[in-house]
DNA sequence: TCGATACTTGACGCATCGGTTAATTAACGA
DNA sequence: TCGTTAATTAACCGATGCGTCAAGTATCGA
């Protein structure tokens, strides 16, 4: 992998077990058997899942007695958004210059028409 | 990995060299040997990378002569997109809920402050 | 038809990933 | 102090990822 941390954070969204990890600590901070409650994998495999949660900075762990509860971070989150806007917004803005240059186009076969009909005679 | 859709997407974000052949791409369309180009690798190693690419639904191809061109396709990224943006909105759900707790419990000690003074006789 | 250009595929090596079971660490509580 | 519960780490395995070079395929153009 990768050592960035934008690649981390994409590749930690890679794997559907831990997204739904993510989408199940949306809806409240949580110990790592709960965690692991809807999963047929084993807890280390949880376990691990959760190290590369908190390596990409997704996620945020502390103890309180002997469980380890971890919790959502979102910063990671909306950076990698970001990224991922500005590359649509580049695309927006393709499409943006193809209809100006369509448009442009358009009028310079106009304008060329225009003049055939002005002159007439074509060489 | 995974063979969902999202994690297809996900995963080939997470590789630095795919991410800037997208940035290049979203200033145009542009050959295997244009996008290899800026990098050290091999060409083999790029059209890998394009394969990737394409298999995520980021990219589309097409033959002209001999060169194919690649060109950014921005639905898969809207999609991954709307994930993050669904956790996102998740997360500051839950702030907005600690928030009301805080208020309710506030209010709660202050009602029962009001009821110490009115009563007066504690047991 | 044949060489040049553009690109892909094959075969391989090495590192990492995602899972397993077994052992270990950490903290509680009787 | 000793057993129990919670979680991590160790050791291993098969699959996949990313790179290499060499060989193959596709198309153009003389």
């Amino acid at each position: 992998m990768a050592t960035d941390q934008l690649s981390k954070v994409f590749s930690a969204l890679a794997d559907p077990t831990r997204r739904d990890i993510l989408a199940r600590l949306g809806e409240g901070d949580a110990t790592v058997t709960e965690l692991a409650q809807p999963f047929t994998i084993s807890l280390p495999a949880i376990s691990r899942h959760l190290k590369v949660l908190e390596g990409a900075g997704l996620i945020a762990r502390d103890r309180q007695a002997q469980w380890r509860t971890s919790s959502l971070r979102a910063e990671p989150l909306k950076e990698a958004t970001t990224w991922m806007e500005h590359l649509s917004h580049l695309w927006d803005e393709r499409f943006d210059r193809l209809d100006a240059h369509l448009a442009s186009m358009k009028q310079a076969m106009q304008d060329n028409q225009d003049t055939d009909k002005g002159d007439g005679t074509n060489d």
